[in-house]
DNA sequence: ATTTTCTTGTTGCATTTGCAACAATATTTA
DNA sequence: TAAATATTGTTGCAAATGCAACAAGAAAAT
């Protein structure tokens, strides 16, 4: 629980404390199941302990677009999310949870803790790492074509990984759903960029040559 | 000053003093001048007071992204901007910004003043509301077709504004770039929904027909 | 261990989109 | 007010993309 960013130098005793007062509770979620569904209408703030979860959204025909990937240290909850109804938090591996009251969390008591202040200003940064992050997914969604959008993830993923060669983190089908576009055009000019010397590519181990 | 929801239910005195406190600026910036490049290398936040301006990336073959559009109440700057180079805030109108050193805005003295408690409170609830803005980019992005990228912008400020009939809050150019897809496909586009009676459009004033 | 389900890899074809180019309006600047 | 600049509205055409469909391989479930 301490090696969770948002407790990030809190001392353990302080982080046992805020849980029980911002009435925490710590949540095991099997493979695709749902972590909270109706995410808008509820009091909570969740954050991910441990495996991954996506933020779903289901649009009038039906169809899933992945609103953001959530993985250790994600918050998710009512403020961090959406205009729109049908969105809910789906555990995509097994998946451990820490859920907390809002209200509580956000409204500092005349105790006015130290800790108190400190866990919010980590709640600050992790909000700004998302806002970074889906700068990231507008940038890669708004380039015109679909090599360079494959290019331009591949080299946010490079960046983050810090090399040129890695193994693609989501699946082929989830990233053409994360990219926007027909999985079959994808692999095809997936396909084009590597016959045209532009990446390397074995199943899901990657390598980019150039950009 | 007062009315900017940065400083929302905060007394004139405190706000003064927070603003000398904080190393504040009131600045004012003609159409078209940078108020800001190199964004992420700075160590500024900046508040829009009025007026609206751009956050643009340049890419590496030079077109231009909207990365965001900034109006009143918008809060940019290093934490809350992006990995990549060449980020420039850009005045779309004249404008008046509040800059704000962010070291000190963030930090919390010992005296601890409950106004600067406030001040934290609101800016996380304006960042929460980026995050909303951010994700609602995303979903039109998203959309497989120009014609359904249209549809998702117009409901979602037709939805901002309450009605079915409004004005176009941005030039047609400026949406195709928001829309990131080509300006003459979009207006082709625009042009079959009106044909075919899902928009009433004379200029720019447009009405929804049904979704 | 075997069936079932999901993912990957491919292709032909119809449709959509981007590009280039230009005229007609608006809007801004001098 | 005239000249200069930017936006809107259009079109033909080439290129990119989505769709449908299917086979092969991998992973999960029984």
């Amino acid at each position: 629980m301490e090696e969770l960013k948002i407790f990030n130098d809190i001392d353990l005793a302080d982080i046992l404390k805020m849980i029980k007062c911002f009435d925490g509770r710590r949540m095991t979620y099997k493979r695709d199941r749902t972590i909270l569904s109706n995410v808008i209408n509820s009091n909570l703030v969740g954050i991910i302990i441990s495996g991954s979860a996506n933020l779903i959204r289901y649009d009038y025909n039906g169809n899933r677009s992945i609103i953001e990937s959530l993985e250790k240290d994600s918050v998710f909850g009512k403020t961090f999310s959406y205009l729109d109804n049908e969105v809910v938090v789906v555990a995509i591996t097994d998946c451990e949870v820490l859920l907390l009251d809002y209200t509580l969390l956000m409204n500092r008591c005349k105790k006015n803790c130290p800790c108190h202040n400190k866990l919010i200003d980590n709640v600050f940064e992790l909000l700004s790492q998302k806002i970074i992050d889906l700068n990231e997914r507008v940038e890669v969604l708004s380039k015109r074509s679909i090599r360079e959008k494959v290019l331009s993830y591949l080299n946010i993923v490079a960046k983050k990984k810090g090399k040129k060669s890695f193994y693609l983190p989501l699946t082929y089908t989830e990233l053409a759903d994360y990219l926007s576009v027909d999985r079959s055009a994808m692999m095809r000019e997936i396909k084009n960029l590597k016959d045209e010397g532009f990446i390397y590519s074995n199943g899901k181990k990657l390598t980019i040559k150039e950009y």
